[in-house]
DNA sequence: CCATCTGGTTTCATCGATGAACTATCGGGC
DNA sequence: GCCCGATAGTTCATCGATGAAACCAGATGG
């Protein structure tokens, strides 16, 4: 209609409607009281004129974007996509775009994201850091309206969702024991040992599992990869089975790996459960369809992201309570691999 | 450091390094020329006071955002995971963060993204309808800097990037029956058959390939279904397979469905191709890591990420050009299953 | 009959960065 | 010595919506 669609103002709609651009912006957005059929007159001319609120000019004045960033590792990572989409699900239940970040699980990018330096002005920030950790706290400045996810891993004033990582781990990996394996592999260690991770955690709840029942930790059933990607996974089983002594059962730190697992062993003519009993971590929707279905720990994804945006939507409506520290339910949930 | 992180301004930073706010903008976004030694001090005035653009108030002058929508029906997909994936990384090389919105594939929905009701003012938007077709081209009115994703379907004046549907989906067909498999069902027909969709053109081209060959089209072979989740492709094999005749193959609109075709089978104790060949669409990455890995189309998604972000860059940097229409290469990836 | 209140609307300044136009300084070139 | 052009900065208005406060009925109450 117009030449430039973007060029409609509240005061062009006031005009049609005989009103001021105060009284258009009372209709839009205000809780001011308004005559209804003076609303009713200029929700006509916003209509007419195909009006749409900018919002760069909003956001200038009240400080609110009305978005949000979510930043995560990477959206290929299954369980990262179904966090995102339950994220921006609760999202838009708080009126909240949000704009994702890939880091991508490198350190610089996240720095970066944390220091502002990508993020276009956003009202909040939810973050699941993979690179950073302890001792990095110094990049948690100047950032209130943050939350911290999957694990627990800054000592800093800030607001975590976090996962029971080592005790759910330990679950899984007793659940293998009782079921009468002994040589039991890990996949999805990290290089890193000493940084709080989640692989360090996962790791440390496969140990104490081990250990409580007397078992040996032999090293070489503990699989180092760079990522956590299927690829990683298939490869890492791959070398499992190449040991003289493979393993009966393998832990991997998510489903991603557990599937290149589970295809790893079938392209070598051997069949999970029988020959090596797989578990999980993460319950993607596709464990429940992989062959045979995947046996793995439900982290309480759906709890993260519910409590996630709940605190966020706390410190922006500006909460100065104590950052918190939540703990979301896990559960073994047990299919056909192990 | 500052009470509100926020309030830190151009002018506070040009106080600081003695110069005006004019000149910490040309320092950090314009290209006029600044002195080195003066640019130097303006950096670390900002550095030192921490300072972040604000997006708002640089949008509301300039018109821009920097920031881009993508609208996709449902990002628990994997095909439409990875498609996002791809899409940042290419957005990020425009300098451009991504809002995402999920459709849910509601037409609803759809309609109050294009209009802009859920839109909060980005520079341009890349679509992925689903619901709406031809007919719908009103609603596309007053969108310059859009781009169409997935299948061919407005008639109106807007760059398309698109798929070959038709001839990717005879190819898997013709695939099929080149091995020898003779009664080839296809899941993933939609209940609206008249709508110019990618359930449609894929169901042409599979009827076309078995026109060809002579064979019958069975209608109780085509299966419908709600939504191309794994759960409605294991649903769909199901039901086939209860057939007094079970097909000896079946093409699957996109992987997902046929990861649960493939789970399906192997819960009844059937074997994949032996008993019943799946062919799948995508060549999403986790097809490589299925039991057996799945063959499939790979329809470019790559290639639709990279001229998407393209086709929207030049709109946004004002070409009037008439919109195109952009074909991506397809190819058959033969892996196990068939 | 004046003071007070309340619903409904307007006026005005403002958020922070940037386009446009202008000033100041410094070398040349003739 | 004067003009010109280039370089380095400045000033000022402006983008569009909204907070604050004023304004203006008309109703209520003493």
């Amino acid at each position: 209609m117009t030449k430039r669609s973007q060029s409609v103002t509240m005061a062009d709609v006031g005009a049609r409607a005989g009103v001021t651009a105060r009284t258009v912006s009372n209709v839009l957005s205000s809780n001011a009281p308004v005559k209804p059929e003076t609303r009713e007159r200029v929700l006509r001319a916003v209509d007419e004129l195909g009006y749409r609120m900018n919002n760069s000019a909003r956001g200038l004045r009240t400080g609110r974007t009305g978005t949000i960033a979510l930043a995560i590792p990477n959206i290929g990572i299954e369980y990262f996509a179904e966090l995102a989409r339950l994220i921006m699900d609760e999202a838009a239940r708080h009126d909240w775009a949000v704009v994702l970040q890939q880091t991508g699980a490198r350190r610089r990018t996240e720095i970066d994201i944390l220091s502002g330096a990508r993020r276009e002005h956003t009202d909040g920030l939810i973050f699941q850091p993979h690179a950073l950790g302890p001792g990095d706290e110094r990049y948690l400045a100047g950032n209130d309206r943050l939350v911290i996810l999957g694990d627990r891993i800054f000592n800093g004033p800030v607001d975590h969702v976090v996962m029971k990582n080592v005790e759910s781990a330990r679950t899984a990996t007793e659940y293998l024991i009782d079921r009468g394996r002994r040589r039991i592999a890990a996949i999805g260690a990290s290089s890193q040992e000493h940084v709080v991770s989640a692989a360090s955690l996962r790791l440390r709840g496969y140990q104490e599992a081990l250990r409580a029942a007397g078992l040996e930790i032999a090293s070489e059933r503990v699989m180092v990869v760079d990522e956590w990607f299927m690829a990683d996974g298939a490869a890492a089983m791959n070398r499992l089975l190449d040991q003289p002594h493979p393993p009966d059962a393998v832990f991997c730190f998510n489903d991603s790996m557990a599937i290149g697992a589970l295809h790893a062993i079938a392209s070598r003519g051997q069949r999970a459960p029988d020959d090596v009993a797989v578990i999980g971590f993460d319950n993607i929707p596709a464990a429940q369809y992989t062959n045979p279905s995947l046996t793995t720990v439900e982290p309480g994804t759906a709890q993260v992201a519910k409590y996630a945006v709940d605190a966020l939507a706390a410190r922006v409506s500006g909460s100065h309570e104590p950052p918190r520290e939540i703990f979301t339910a896990y559960s073994l949930v047990v299919r056909r691999s192990a």
